[in-house]
DNA sequence: TACAGCTATGCTATAGTGTAACGTGTTGCA
DNA sequence: TGCAACACGTTACACTATAGCATAGCTGTA
């Protein structure tokens, strides 16, 4: 296993464009809640902003550092609650394998997503393959079972990483 | 959601032929460590004898608990360190989306697998579903996406939970 | 405005999960 | 026997998450 790349910092902007992106991106989420009748408050909306920020998967104590540095010490359930509505509104995931969080691109797409989690530089990327979600589906249900939520985690090299010279 | 229909013991034995099928499993575990020269030590077999023992996934410190009570007080590096073997040597997977464990049925398949776990009785069962690794594999190959480990863990409930009438 | 009801957040404490680091015993082998 | 590697014991601690209760703020109604 290669060592990883990029640093501990969770929070490395991503320059200009990701920046707009971002912007734009909490507009929509904006919409979203007020369409759907919640409050996407000004700390939910912090934290929405964190997480989005990096292409990398969250951690909870490491929202709740950066909330630290901005707004006065925040506690573990402040973080964890406004975690918890950002899920219930489909704008992040959580990635059970790292204890940690993403940023969800299509909050208003009621889907079940797979992730693909570089091992190497550690940037989670989010696909919504039709061909898995059928093949689970197929086979939850030759089981009897009735399915309810998938978790498909797939661990591995990014394409990035993969042509970069391996690591010293 | 209904709430759970069995109680928190994890160690619930299960009936003679359980027990039957568990030492025929023991002795084939026994068998697979010999031909690959690693040592099924008497705490990795008891530590595997409980976790096959339930069909549920098992808490590292319900393990810890139970080892506790049978060798003297265990502390948590020991039996993270079981598992660890255990599973190194494919005898018990982790289920990531629980915090727990199970036991491999079919240690020396080299495989990927996917679980699907009942979240009313609790009971975890594993698949080794072709279609499902083909349809990630595609998708990955797809992405660029060099894929070295997969973790899918279906939620629902299972065909025998379906047919009991709903907890009151 | 005053009030009630609800939602969101603050806060303390604690539960639950997992590992680092170092020491000791055990095993297998030259 | 002595060595090297492995397994296990032990302490201490880091990390992850939630229960339970207090406070503040918003929303609708009379």
């Amino acid at each position: 296993m290669s060592t990883r790349r990029e640093d501990n910092r969770a929070f490395h902007g991503g320059g200009h464009e990701h920046q707009t992106c971002i912007e734009d991106a909490l507009a929509r989420a904006d919409d979203v809640c007020r369409e759907r009748g919640v409050r996407l408050t000004p700390l939910r909306r912090r934290v929405l902003e964190l997480v989005w920020g990096s292409h990398r998967a969250v951690k909870a104590y490491d929202l709740l550092a950066a909330l630290g540095d901005s707004v006065g010490a925040a506690k573990p359930p402040t973080v964890y609650r406004a975690l918890e509505f950002l899920m219930a509104q489909g704008l992040v995931h959580r990635i059970d394998s790292l204890n940690a969080f993403v940023g969800c691109p299509q909050p208003d797409h009621g889907h079940s997503a797979q992730f693909l989690i570089c091992g190497d530089c550690g940037e989670v990327s989010e696909m919504n393959a039709e061909s898995i979600d059928r093949a689970v589906a197929d086979q939850a249900a030759e089981s009897g079972f009735a399915l309810s939520r998938s978790i498909i985690e797939l661990h591995g090299e990014c394409p990035r990483c993969a042509t970069l010279p391996p690591t010293p």
